[in-house]
DNA sequence: TCAAAAGTGTTATCCTTACACCCATGT
DNA sequence: ACATGGGTGTAAGGATAACACTTTTGA
């Protein structure tokens, strides 16, 4: 079988590591914002997870609430690329608790909307989707001379970008479509860089990808499966836990709705106290049931659709 | 950092591979059906997604209509464990169309349920849940004297092999319930052999653990996903429809529902032809609209829930 | 003529969505 | 008193689940 066997292969690891910091959604960054943490697996530990979690952990010095396997890559890409030596990149998706009250912000947190704005849709759509990329997307359908291609790009930047077909959870297949119409500095080549790129932040290396498929992850498994409660702390009210998925989901919700569905899905259960924190009325404090995840095979927050 | 640093790593693929043949889902098998095929990763190739096509591709000679990375071990165990080389073994999901009207069976391909009788509930609940399954189960819990294990191992019984609260996508949390309890050979020491294992086929290593995975993946993806067609061939009735996504999620779905949703999903088009060789009254053909995976960002195809 | 499967019309129920409103606190 | 967020009742609409029935063929 061609050229196979063992050879000199690095083990790479890297981390989509969530945090909810003041309702934005964080991910913790290097270099300034442009970079994932990766790093080398360490051939000591015994399964993958422990390494993921060991490595993780002593680099934020927090607690790992939630682990996930996001994906493998093993392409020739990278600075590897002459030396023979290949590079099998193995990314997890982590949640972690970020205590919030403590005056000092820890460094690397970054907003996740500072590489993807227009996935912010809590306040209505982004004004920068009308302004920036749907023109840019437009002129690339111009750019078709087959038609058939042209319809085919068409159809996927109405189904990806539209207002009306917007699905939160597409966010990997928007951030490839702006990769394929080169419209983000990552899709240049070296030399030649794109001219005048979209808003929102580039990452080295194909780490904004890495980042998009993390977020994606978390926007559809937040309607199945109760991980919210990872990011959250102990004890909540649940405006604030409504704040949360709406940060994460990049949309707002509806209030009732939330909330009848999380009480009557047995997801929180009153603490008894309440807190008078919040500007208004006090709030019941909730707190996370966590019997609930062995009781059900699938238990689930459901996202209602609607405003405000 | 640690032991870390380049060393003889070996990629392996695993691939469980998946078509539909005379409303059976089958996955290729090596070697009797004790194992998934897997192998080397070629080192020639660009990207995994076409090592792993490539390499599919000539194992069966089929075109593979779908590719998907499941998930990613490099757990120390399997053979090499002394021998100072890891094993990555990236494994994958492929579907693909298998003639069936061929007369002569191509060997390899087996009955997913012969590995997992329990998951078939097309017609009711399977027998031997409640004869063989359950039972030990229960003894299971008997076993443990710690009362608050033993509340936490009845709700995770209760939740995932009750009756009521039956959820076919969870597979893979059911095999490893199973494995815990120590109810699957695979679960034995490999000198100490489990007594008197449950019924369904064991396999080496860990491939009935990756064909768990590719199942559940693929009873969740149906849903949201028109990945089903790739399994069907290009003209079908909608009775094959439905006895495909049937023997896919494992139950028994209800016909105008069924029928109801493909329709007015626009899934389907009807292609003008009918069949007659159904037993019954003929058959109009239906194909896929290929076009509906670009209009929108999900298609699905729901499965109403009843029997009959 | 009967078995077998295709194909259709209609209803009850529940969940989703939405509106409108009241409550308790700090300033 | 009023701004702010907390908290609730209820109704409209739509999707889901279910029932019962007709149609068209082959044996």
């Amino acid at each position: 079988m061609a050229a196979g066997g063992p050879r000199n292969v690095l083990i790479e690891l890297n981390a989509v590591l969530v945090a909810l910091i003041d309702d934005a959604p964080k991910v913790l960054t290097l270099e300034d914002g442009a970079l994932l943490p990766s790093g080398p697996f360490e051939t000591g530990h015994p399964t993958l997870q422990t390494g993921v979690r060991a490595w993780v952990e002593r680099q934020t010095h927090h607690p790992l609430g939630y682990v996930e396997q996001l994906y493998t890559f093993a392409d020739r890409n990278r600075a590897e690329a002459g030396t023979g030596r290949r590079t099998v990149s193995i990314s997890y998706l982590g949640l972690t608790r970020e205590r919030t009250a403590q005056g000092e912000r820890e460094p690397g947190w970054q907003s996740w909307y500072r590489y993807f704005p227009w996935e912010d849709w809590r306040e209505g759509m982004p004004g920068l989707l009308e302004r920036a990329i749907l023109p840019r997307l437009e002129r690339w359908l111009a750019e078709a001379r087959d038609p058939v291609l042209k319809r085919e790009r068409r159809q996927r930047v109405e189904g990806n970008f539209d207002e009306k077909s917007w699905n939160e959870e597409a966010v990997l297949q928007r951030y490839e479509l702006l990769y394929e119409a080169q419209l983000v500095p990552e899709a240049g080549r070296p030399r030649a860089r794109i001219a005048d790129p979209l808003p929102g932040a580039p990452m080295r290396y194909d780490h904004r990808r890495i980042l998009a498929t993390g977020i994606a992850r978390l926007r559809a498994k937040i309607k199945y499966r109760p991980v919210v409660f990872e990011l959250m702390p102990p004890d909540f009210t649940l405006g604030q836990l409504q704040r949360a998925v709406e940060a994460l989901a990049g949309r707002p919700l509806h209030k009732q709705n939330f909330r009848r569905q999380v009480e009557q899905q047995g997801l929180v259960e009153e603490t008894g106290a309440s807190t008078s924190g919040t500007g208004g009325r006090p709030a019941k404090l909730y707190r996370f049931r966590r019997e609930i995840m062995l009781e059900r095979a699938l238990a689930g927050t459901k996202l209602p659709i609607t405003r405000s």
